[in-house]
DNA sequence: GTCTATAAAGCGATAGAC
DNA sequence: GTCTATCGCTTTATAGAC
């Protein structure tokens, strides 16, 4: 019988890939190595996602978006400055991307800016991802006292700004560029206060 | 003869290629593909540079960086305050995006995260294209009186922040998460003065 | 649901004539 | 420098047994 623990196929099939797109993005991803890593066979990835490749995509932008929005919840709860909190976040993003050995940076952009203009399932499911992070930021500042439109504009920022922050550390495997974005996006947000 | 004017075969491999992968990333442009577009045969791509298609996507990194650069100094010096100057460029950003029907994000971004963690050259190109650019908007801030290390940590977020926020508006297909990147980097730069 | 075999097409790269 | 032909391999996707 099967519990509530044990991981059932499908789900293997959507963190193997969740877990190789980010790290090799979609192109370079095979459905071999996704069959592989995922211990399951092609005839079962193609069972759950008769779309093939493509449908898989969506499904690990949806995963990874779902993923690193609780990291983003638990950071931004934990200070009760909404500055000090991201400063706490491009702290964690260091910290698990240099752990990784600078190997897993944001989960989903790598796919969203190759399925641009191509793959317009996939971009259009990245961009539901990035829009719900930056709620949760929104939200947080909303809660601290600012304005809704204040909020949601600085909340496009914040997103935006982490991630260039996150691509330009890992190309240049240092957390330099996190560490500065925590503390200009601090500066920021104090100054709309 | 060959006169200054007509672009060589070795040219126009280069920028069929930094085009190509602009817009589909590295993974996605065959040989064949570029070898189409620059109007040559295999033959002369592989002549021209015997290390394949690694050694090609490091000449259109680099390529890209340089033709991006010149648009980051032309932005730069159009206005007296640096602050203007970046609000300007990411007008001119939003504009050439919005133009190409979405299709013209950043030359080297998509590359550089495909090739970050696989190929070591390709991602060194990166690197250096980025602190090129960097080092453009450090020296305009240092110009205005900034000391030199403010001006290079609001180099490295000023950049990072047009990388995070071309890629959003090229997924979403909307100029706003530029302007907004815009405005919030002229208030960040104003709060340092 | 799982598994194997295979089709059909495309890939990067090479060889060798011109 | 240019061009064509081709090698060896991999890719996405499908078929059909179990």
């Amino acid at each position: 019988m099967k519990t509530k623990h044990e991981i059932g196929t499908r789900d293997r099939i959507v963190r193997a890939t969740a877990r190789l797109m980010q790290r090799q993005g979609y192109e370079a991803t095979g459905l071999k190595q996704i069959s592989q890593e995922a211990e399951a066979t092609l005839g079962s990835v193609y069972h759950f996602f008769p779309g093939g490749k493509a449908e898989l995509a969506v499904a690990a932008v949806q995963h990874g978006g779902v993923e690193f929005a609780e990291l983003l919840r638990e950071a931004l709860e934990r200070a009760e400055d909404p500055a000090e909190a991201i400063v706490l976040c491009t702290g964690e993003l260091a910290r698990g991307l240099r752990e990784s050995g600078w190997l897993d940076g944001c989960p989903i952009t790598t796919t969203a800016l190759e399925s641009a203009g191509r793959f317009p399932e996939i971009q259009r499911a990245a961009e539901e991802v990035f829009a719900g992070w930056r709620e949760l930021v929104s939200g947080r500042l909303r809660r601290t006292g600012f304005p809704a439109e204040v909020a949601e504009e600085l909340a496009h920022t914040v997103i935006n700004t982490l991630e260039g922050a996150e691509m330009s550390a890992q190309v240049a495997q240092s957390e330099t560029p996190l560490h500065l974005a925590g503390r200009h996006l601090a500066k920021l947000i104090a100054a709309y206060r």
